[in-house]
DNA sequence: ACCCAGGTGGCCC
DNA sequence: GGGCCACATGGG
């Protein structure tokens, strides 16, 4: 068995299923509800801490936006205020207008992006701004459960941590995870998931 | 009063 | 391609 199954198994086996925020980010399969929920959150928690980010959802839910089409029917200066907690709003309410914009005019939907080519729909989400390599991957494995994996700081403490590569460039790292990893979402789900919770749990 | 958190874009060299 | 800085809030 490699290194990174290893890994896998003895996080797995450390904390068990991956729980909070986790629980709906590898719930399967997703609703189209749920996954626009983890589009949302793929945004706000761009350097920012989850408390922050599930402040906002509580105040999204009280002022009754619970879509992607709530966020665009309220308009950036109301969502602006709504987004607040999870810090750099003025630039993500910009971010999330434009993603979601992209979401209905080029696909319609969630379960419709799901159905296009992966290479594709990820170039697509790296051209919009606010959207580099993490969020969008994030977005392909949560959001669309596509065998994506996410590289993060968490990732990159953990292969320095194990000593697993010499280089830590976003690429490299995906290539070697995946290259070393069954291509399932799932596991790539739980495995990402693992990882940033053992890294918050020093 | 610091210091931190699932990043990204825009500069500069 | 790499090094820096702005972007902002809430919690330890």
């Amino acid at each position: 068995m490699n290194v990174f199954k290893k890994l896998y198994k003895d996080l797995k086996r450390k904390y068990g299923p991956p729980k909070g925020q986790w629980s709906l980010w590898c719930k399967r399969p997703k609703t189209e509800r749920e996954r626009e929920k983890v589009l949302i959150g793929a945004i706000l928690t761009q350097r920012t801490n989850w408390k922050n980010v599930d402040l906002v959802f509580r105040k999204l839910k009280g002022a009754k936006v619970v879509s992607l089409r709530d966020i665009l029917r309220l308009g950036p200066r109301k969502i602006r205020d709504l987004i607040k907690p999870s810090g750099f709003y003025k630039t993500k309410s910009r971010y999330l207008t434009n993603l979601i914009r992209f979401v209905f005019k080029d696909y319609g939907s969630l379960t419709e992006i799901k159905k296009a080519d992966i290479k594709e729909v990820r170039e697509q989400l790296l051209k919009l701004k606010g959207i580099g390599p993490e969020t969008a991957d994030s977005i392909l494995l949560y959001a669309l459960d596509k065998p994506v994996f996410v590289i993060d700081e968490y990732t990159k403490r953990l292969v320095r941590k194990y000593d697993l590569a010499k280089e830590l460039s976003y690429n490299f790292l995906q290539k070697l995870f995946e290259k070393n990893l069954r291509k399932d979402f799932r596991l790539y789900q739980d495995f990402h998931a693992l990882i940033v919770i053992d890294g918050q749990n020093r």
